[in-house]
DNA sequence: CGTACCATTGAGTTGCCTCAAACCTAGTGG
DNA sequence: CCACTAGGTTTGAGGCAACTCAATGGTACG
């Protein structure tokens, strides 16, 4: 039994606000409104393959969504997570080269919006807020990128993993509880620190003996983060 | 004893029209050459420095650039590099971040113009194509981020050392002999593939062993580039 | 022609991977 | 309602790729 999914609108989007989108015009709003799509996504489900190409961007209004490229050995790497508010797609469709990652959902009820290429095209165009913005996002993910690689090249998978558990936290934030906010299969967690599934399962369960993190099931709660920092070799 | 070293211009500059500068007008050309700047480099010399701010880019006019960053043990990590008609430092410029890596040369007479940040940002809105090159060289090398971020996670250190004697063929080229046209140190070459120097001299004496590559001192000639390829475990 | 830096080789160690088996949990259907 | 199954998780054992440390060899440059 399917719930009733209405196609949500831009003009009232809660998301927007802190997104690319947030310079747009009321002008600008309702001629994306007016060209967009969107679709519903359950748990898992794909959302564009790596090697397709994409004409137009994804805009993602509410649910998680992981980006990830398949390695020569047919294993996952994850590269990076969005949210509400974020786009993706974009990078393939500004390059005019096919995606270079796919894109799934992590949760039931992910709801994501597709705006044309024309669209984005004729608003980078016309808005120079909205250009530099795009830029700027641009510019951010590259140096993070940058970031990543220097971590994978050089710090051992321990350090690793608590700098992806302090990431998670970062993108998703902890409830009250301090539990990140996101679930992710053991297998999910390798793919993003790049180790084998049962080295994460054994680095966690120390981490849990230390009192740093406690786990149940799929929740992580942090416990002690000054800890965590510490063991991921992070100084900023 | 230094030989004169006069600043180029742009108006003449042989690099230029394979640059995202290539669709510049005769008056923004003359623009840029009335506000740069320009500099000349040894061997080894710092041309900006990882954490500090730029107010500009960096073109490179003549000469060899590695970017690197500094891990958190205190190694070189190489993210890129950059030949004459590339542009640096624009990362940091656009998303108002300090400098995410430090530049140095590779070569003597290494020659870069430096071209001030408000230059920069009036060409961008007033000239719609050299915006689409700025976004779509940013997009790109996203893209190629990513492919990396995925080798470094998952290949093993024979692979990666192939792989990366293949991108400096196709970044630096190699001559009539076959000779990659760019000296590096074992260790360079260790902290682009992300191993120990060690490691890199063993397996290029495997390579050299096989007959794919031969040696002479920093001169690296690639002798079955087919094999390299196979080794690499690269298919596009 | 020394000296300092880089490259090479060897030996020993270990972090992390792979393989394999057992366990747990949630969903399915009788 | 419970047995059954499938997928995910956990633990253990064993092996190897790659690292570190240390010593030697080569070479470029003042």
């Amino acid at each position: 039994m399917k719930k009733h999914q209405e196609t949500p609108q831009c003009a009232t989007c809660g998301s927007r606000h802190l997104s690319v989108f947030c310079s747009l015009s009321q002008d600008e709003i309702s001629e994306i409104d007016n060209n967009k799509g969107c679709n519903f996504y359950s748990k898992g489900q794909v959302i564009f393959h790596e090697g397709n190409r994409t004409k137009g961007i994804y805009c993602i209004n509410k649910g998680k969504v992981k980006l990830y490229q398949i390695g020569s050995e047919g294993k996952e790497q994850i590269i990076r997570f969005a949210k509400a508010g974020d786009v993706i797609g974009y990078r393939a469709m500004l390059s005019e080269e096919p995606l270079s990652a796919s894109a799934a959902s992590l949760e039931d009820d992910t709801t994501i919006c597709f705006i044309p290429q024309d669209q984005v095209l004729s608003m980078i165009t016309k808005n120079p807020n909205f250009n530099f913005k795009l830029l700027k996002m641009l510019s951010h993910e590259l140096g993070e990128a940058a970031k990543v690689i220097t971590d994978l090249a050089q710090k051992p998978v321990r350090e690793r993993l608590a700098e992806t558990l302090l990431i998670l936290k970062n993108t998703f934030d902890v409830d009250e509880h301090k539990v990140i906010q996101v679930k992710l299969s053991r297998e999910e967690l390798a793919n993003i620190v790049g180790t084998a599934t049962e080295s994460v399962i054994r680095l966690l369960s120390e981490f849990k003996k230390d009192n740093i993190i406690a786990i149940e099931g799929r929740n992580i709660k942090l416990l002690n983060i000054p800890a965590l920092t510490r063991i991921a070799n992070v100084f900023e």
